[in-house]
DNA sequence: CGCAGTCATGACAGCGCAGTCATGCATCGG
DNA sequence: CCGATGCATGACTGCGCTGTCATGACTGCG
């Protein structure tokens, strides 16, 4: 910084200069721009003109520097654009938005070395006063957060993967849509529902199938294998080509759509009819899911409404450090029957 | 901050306690930190040891303030999961992390007041080196950028919607893959090729019309009127069954995988088949069109290596705003030839 | 009328880092 | 053998803001 350099025409105004356009001192400017109260209306116009006319702009690192807080939060999401997570990412954006923080974001990819706890890592050399894990999966030798975490963490839809303070979890309802989801079969009147599971590392998926689980069980069925995929649509055509062999199979509960639309083609292929022969139930509600052959019943998030809950008890956590944290609602869930299934035929 | 607090156990060290415990001096942590040149190996083991010791991450805000540059850089996106500008999103936060920049996300949605200067604004508020709008779209009233604009900006998908210095421009590819996509049909015999458009108020829908326009001038067929979507797989079921009600109609390029599905949906309820009947190539290549029934002809975009040429010339004007712009290099892009179109019958 | 209380404002220091410049020591060439 | 050069390091300062405290003006009340 050339110290007598004085400040050309180009350099970004300051309060300071702002102040002596106003008649004031700096420090009333800075009242005025963090909306303090004690300033009279007429200084705080004075000062509002003044910053206008100089198209002053606060400078965000001085402030986080003095204040000791950034006013941001960090959001940890996996590197994709699958539908639930890709909406998930947009719902914490509009909330955090809502709150008045400003948004970071580091992705992880799967099978990358530095992980979640090394995105959170990232976040905190960056400086933000709360973090969101957005649908955490496994990893390999666990998340191990660095122990100095001292900003308080959301966990969304999925208990945290490791042990830290200021943890709080919102979000975790994809159980009770499993369920919901399975009984829905049932009440046709399938004798079972074979499942079509995603990547056992995400917890949304382990989530789904301990839902399934529990609505058999709750009927007294038989639990059939469970057959694995990807949340791809080409793991749920690889699946299906399995699941048509078996004439045992009349319905399905994959754990996304687009699994279920995989599903739905090798079933088709194989000659088996979606919805007659073999019923078949998805998971997300993509905008596609209406209109793919035939329509799939599928299960609704509220992704918004998660994404804003959350956030309300993430920001509570981080302006009442001392308070209870708050309590959770559960999110509204919605089974959106559509033509993909059916009573089986008898 | 109260004078005579101390520095409690649970305060974040500083540069200068690591300073303290390596027995070097505060800037020498700075240089070391930093990279900087002139410093011994021992003295570099002795304070990254140090640093190691006591958990030291540098403060942020403190860098930023003492060196003028944030190393961040902002995305201004539209707030939706549709899988284009969700994919383009992802190569972004994967390039950006790639330059060593921290990313700030704002989204805008459709109809907010504020619109993409606004979101520009929020992240000149916050402190950014530079700005990425990822495609844009036109607002009522255009946007008005702050006159200000002092950091470079990448548009990336468009050309920039407003006049600005330092706005570097990449990935405007879509009217070559349109013009593609259209010739594919003409190709196989089709007498002309009707198109299922994006909402005009975006550039990516209108360069893809302009694609296909050319595609047909050059072929001096005639332009059959355009079928508007909303990208939407309901808009696209909309159309279709506009489109079904013409017998003329043997051949569709819809602007993107949603509309082509939704489409498909309607000439199937129709009673019209795909291919045989109609052909239908979509725009995406989304994770499903491989598997919706009959699989789609699409098109599949560069997302990440549009969004890592884009960045290089984001980073490039950050670091030395003197030099000439750097070149840019067309992606590759692919047309993904599956069972939804074929020879028209005759 | 005098004193306490409230309101409105300013002076001053310091947040934790990087920039500038000074300084001390080693190395080299003539 | 001595000045010129290069390397390694430290002292000091300031980035632009907010927190703390001091100060003066004004109000109400006994």
């Amino acid at each position: 910084m050339a110290p007598g350099a004085g400040r050309g025409a180009g350099a970004a105004p300051r309060s300071v200069d702002v102040a002596r356009l106003a008649g004031v001192s700096q420090k009333t400017v800075s009242r005025v721009m963090n909306d303090e109260p004690y300033v009279s209306e007429d200084v705080r116009r004075r000062v509002l003109a003044a910053a206008d006319e100089l198209g002053y702009r606060s400078n965000n690192a001085a402030r986080a520097l003095a204040s000791g807080r950034t006013r941001s939060i960090g959001v940890v999401t996996l590197g994709t654009a699958l539908y639930g997570p890709a909406s998930l990412l947009m719902g914490v954006e509009r909330a955090v938005r809502d709150t008045g923080y400003a948004l970071r974001v580091v992705n992880t990819m799967e099978g990358e070395t530095a992980g979640i706890a090394g995105a959170v890592g990232s976040l905190l050399d960056q400086g933000v006063d709360g973090i969101v894990i957005s649908e955490p999966i496994d990893e390999p030798g666990g998340a191990v957060l660095s122990a100095r975490l001292d900003v308080p963490i959301l966990v969304l839809g999925a208990p945290p993967p490791f042990a830290a303070p200021h943890v709080v979890t919102a979000g975790i309802v994809s159980d009770q849509m499993a369920r919901a989801a399975t009984e829905h079969l049932l009440e046709l009147g399938h004798t079972t529902v074979h499942h079509l599971a995603g990547p056992q590392r995400w917890y949304s998926a382990r989530d789904r199938l301990e839902g399934w689980r529990a609505a058999l069980a709750a009927h007294d069925r038989a639990e059939p294998p469970v057959v694995q995929g990807d949340w791809s649509a080409a793991s749920g055509y690889a699946a299906g080509r399995e699941l048509a062999a078996d004439p045992g199979v009349t319905a399905v509960f994959a754990a996304n759509d687009d699994m279920a639309i995989g599903l739905m083609r090798a079933l088709a292929e194989a000659g088996r009819r979606v919805p007659e022969d073999v019923s078949v139930v998805g998971f997300d509600d993509t905008p596609v899911a209406a209109y793919v052959t035939p329509p799939l019943t599928t299960v609704r998030q509220p992704f918004d409404a998660m994404a804003q809950d959350g956030l309300k008890l993430l920001v509570h956590a981080i302006e009442s450090p001392q308070a209870d944290p708050l309590p959770m609602t559960d999110p509204p869930v919605e089974l959106v029957v559509r033509a993909s299934s059916a009573p089986p035929l008898r």
